[in-house]
DNA sequence: GTTAATGATGAAAACGTGTTCATTCAAAGG
DNA sequence: CCTTTGAATGAACACGTTTTCATCATTAAC
């Protein structure tokens, strides 16, 4: 039953007593062929399920119908919504000509077979300073790119992110507003670039007020809820109790509000709580999660579109498109009010 | 600086005074060529940075190096660690030659173009009867096939699947040990089958033991944490309030909890609730969800075990390979002990 | 020292398309 | 009626590989 590529240009060809140059002609929608033949061709072509070899089109035209997209790295929690998002927005969007191939920039940092497949364009979803190294090369190899979710410096390159940096400055500035002087820190791990700048805009916000963080009360979780649990146990059992916890993502905040709960303290009187990304739970945990929503459906967005001009136009293009989104703050329940 | 595919094999023939017929046995690792001339080959091949056209090597060896990853449908939430694990654990454990493309069985029923590119292989992760007529066409045009997660009809297909029916009993008759009698069921997306197989497993342990279920106690949600808890608060608003609730997966269960404790029941001394899917957090959350591991990882593992098979060895396989695995049972503390 | 076997290489064809260029044929213009 | 134009078609080449078959050089066999 294997009737795989059997039927060729050249099969219609010869059914409809043309050569094979004129069935291409008719199947691409060239003007250069009779309306009649054109129709009769089409409908053995129907007939016969014909279905292009993609191979031998894209030798001749180079062009390989593929999108490639990009991942720091794919065995990791954060992904998940990332991934279906990219993958879901991008199908609906792009044309049906393109296939999604989905990939790790850590696979792709061999040198050999790099880039095997052609892509036609690249949409790099950066996580880390590691991936610098991949988007330089596909840039100089010269494919359409896009990269989204990190602030990279090649301002050449259209770039799409979020600026985690003041998504946690803001955050903490409202917890300061809420009396809180005390506090900790659930890192999420280090080679994400998300992870140093969520830090440092805590802090700054700290530094601006002049509050300081002992480094004691400053824990590295893996951005999985049980991390956020182990380190949520240190910190309670190590005497010195911050006020207010702020967990690098969401995932960790529900271990960490976990174990308070397990050695009996009150959330959030006792000990409040800080999220981040907003996942779709966030909302109806008890308490309600305070936490940070990251506009990733708007880069996403904007990156597709972007790469479909790069794939349409002519590499002419006018200006590289850059854009740094500030993320939004979500204020629920998790974080008490200490003001006198 | 468009350096894309100007060097093939010519380009290193003439570098190394052969043929290019001798440059692709050499970079291919025949034994036809002399061992010293095959070192030079290869090291001008480095130096320029060769990369194969796959659209011409697979226009003459007929593969596309392509694995297609097929999902019912991209925009629903269960999929999405469903679809993170799937395409990690591919990218781990299959040759680095094949590139993963994802997609929908639904873009692909148009019947034009339905299988453009020539996949070399193709698993389908299949959540609805919808799915059939794809795998039909996928089969019968002789592609290398595995189908995961749904029990399909046909055996000459291999295929794992877990048996959402089991799960669900197993879980249902915990709870009527456990002294409850009065159940309410929020069910997910009525197209998947995973819905009507958790439901039926439910009602069918109830049934065994002479129980009833009122229908205005099941409603219907989307797999989402919101309709969970809208789907709640009807139930709780009814005046007819059950003291088991069977949530079809986890999210939806957050969502249910929460619009207990905001109007004030308790959980779960006064209601008690079931989730599926044992995600990351259910064991975190307060009380501890009670709830349905499904073995994925299990299914996915073998699902690309037997696809590597099927890629490697003639399609002249001894036994189709097919199992149905039976989730495992977590208890935990969300459902209270009413025994006298 | 001739023949047979083996090892290394190249020429040419093939895969299925798109595209350039030449050719045919009918219609239009005088 | 002859020439010119334009529309429709086909022949041939190109894309970058792999593969079959033939060729040449070298070694082994007697």
């Amino acid at each position: 039953m294997d009737t795989k590529q059997e039927v060729t240009l050249k099969t219609i060809a010869k059914m409809a007593n043309v050569s094979h140059t004129t069935v291409s002609r008719a199947l691409n929608g060239s003007n250069l062929v009779k309306p009649d033949t054109k129709k009769r061709i089409t409908e053995i072509a129907e007939r016969l399920g014909y279905v292009p070899n993609l191979n031998a089109k894209g030798l001749v035209t180079r062009r390989s119908f593929l999108v490639g997209i990009f991942f720091t790295d794919l065995s990791t929690g954060t992904s998940e919504s990332f991934l279906t998002d990219v993958v879901g927005q991008a199908r609906a969007t792009l044309s049906k000509d393109y296939d999604l191939s989905i990939n790790s920039t850590r696979n792709a940092t061999s040198a050999q077979g790099l880039l095997r497949h052609n892509y036609d364009g690249i949409i790099v979803l950066s996580q880390s300073k590691l991936d610098d190294e991949f988007i330089e090369r596909v840039k100089d190899q010269g494919f359409p790119l896009v990269v989204l979710n990190r602030n990279i410096s090649r301002n050449d390159i259209p770039n799409f992110s979020i600026n985690d940096f003041i998504g946690s400055k803001n955050i903490a500035e409202y917890a300061i507003r809420m009396g809180h002087t005390k506090f900790g820190i659930i890192q999420g791990p280090d080679f994400f670039e998300s992870v140093t700048q969520r830090t440092n805009g805590f802090k700054a916000a700290l530094e601006e007020h002049d509050l300081t963080i002992d480094d004691a009360l400053i824990k590295r979780g893996d951005y999985r809820p049980k991390s956020g649990n182990v380190a949520m146990r240190q910190i309670l059992t190590s005497g010195d109790i911050p006020t207010c916890v702020f967990c690098e993502n969401d995932d960790m905040a529900v271990g960490a509000i976990n174990a308070c709960k397990e050695l009996g303290f009150q959330v959030p009187e006792e000990i409040s709580f800080i999220g981040y990304d907003d996942m779709a739970y966030a909302k109806y945990l008890v308490p309600g999660l305070t936490t940070v929503r990251k506009p990733t459906d708007v880069i996403i967005k904007l990156g597709i579109e972007e790469l479909m001009d790069l794939l349409d136009n002519e590499p002419e293009n006018d200006a590289v498109r850059r854009k740094i989104i500030a993320p939004e703050i979500i204020v629920r329940n998790s974080v008490s009010d200490r003001r006198v």
